[in-house]
DNA sequence: ATCGTCGTATAGCGCCGTTATAACGGCGGC
DNA sequence: GCCGCCGTTATAACGGCGCTATACGACGAT
């Protein structure tokens, strides 16, 4: 069973090369973020040639678009490898937690996934993404614990989140910073509140 | 008179030389981004042969530098050119309201000020800047109005309105998008009060 | 008048993304 | 059992990129 990164590119099915492909784009990702993804270096390392990449993927802008949505299938791992507290404001500063860990995990794939230079439309992944956090706020307006629209308050979520997470991938401070906490606390404490109400 | 543009190097000083290419830099990065900006086409637009661009600052990353310091010095302006409001809280809102504006009016520059893919340390301009953020939030500390640190409260204050600016820009929600005020009005209700207190 | 230095130009290297063209190989029709 | 088709892969090249070895011209010091 010889190492599939070895073989020739004839010498395995096409989905193989489409694999290989993806793992040799994801390994240059990390070691050197999107500049450091070049379709020559990647063939080398995967066993192929540019026409094969160009004809499985069409562009380096649509590879790049399934590599973000590998990015964003091991994003929602994050989330559903452990399980949240059951209390939903508690659940999502449990999310706030992760998210900026991954973003620290993931320096490169976060940059790719929220900060693209080329303005993509967001893929499906990532609008799926975005409505688990939309859940995770509804879940709190649906206990009555919502001090905003759900829709503006995910927003407001999300923004303040990913401010903070950029800045600490920046290295503009360090992971265990106060104002990381503050910030996340701050958008709680701010939009929801402790105990349920009932409107009307 | 003829336009400095359309002269040839030779017949102009060096330091026009240098102005001209910072200025062809300026329009290619407004039009094109960060990947717009090339050494060939500035050269183009510049009326000028890349050895002089290394003659003068050595390589791209180091022009894009000295770009960068004419953007922080664009940036500050858009803080002095309007007095800001004497309360000292006002104030602070108020940079917000400049901060987003600057962005969404300049987004090109604001992902290579903050955003730059290669990551470099501060330039003395953005030391300044941010400086001068934390300058605003001392005063608001000095009044007895601040209820964290300077320094964790500057960097959370920063995070929260890079975070929705970023996103802004992105193209993720529109200008006038409820999220923008509601992020920013949670980080000033959560970490400033209205009435001075005295400690101690 | 000569020389050195500074600013600029010519021409080229090696890399990039991309593509025109062609060769390989499995699979259905005869 | 052979043939031709078509999906997949390879060879080789194009134009553009950042960057540089080298050379040339103007100008001040001697």
């Amino acid at each position: 069973m010889p190492a599939t990164a070895t073989l020739r590119a004839r010498d395995r099915g096409p989905a193989a090369t489409r694999r290989a492909i993806l793992a040799a784009a994801e390994t240059l990702l990390a070691r050197g973020g999107e500049a450091g993804l070049s379709i020559r270096e990647l063939c080398a390392r995967a066993g192929v040639t540019p026409p094969t990449v160009y004809h499985h993927f069409g562009d380096k802008g649509a590879l790049v678009d399934r590599l973000v949505d590998e990015c964003f299938a091991e994003f929602d791992r994050t989330f559903t490898r452990r399980r949240p507290p059951a209390d939903p404001v508690e659940a999502l500063r449990w999310g706030f937690a992760r998210y900026v860990e991954y973003g620290l995990a993931h320096p490169a794939h976060y940059r790719l996934m929220f900060q693209r230079s080329t303005a993509r439309r967001p893929t499906a992944a990532a609008l799926a993404s975005y409505d688990r956090l939309r859940r995770r706020v509804a879940a709190i307006d649906a206990a009555g614990r919502l001090t905003a629209a759900v829709e503006d308050a995910t927003a407001a979520f999300w923004s303040a989140v990913h401010g903070v997470t950029s800045l600490l991938i920046a290295g503009f401070w360090k992971p265990g910073a106060p104002a990381v906490a503050l910030v996340c606390n701050a958008m709680i404490a701010q939009l929801t509140r402790k105990e349920a109400v009932h409107v009307r």
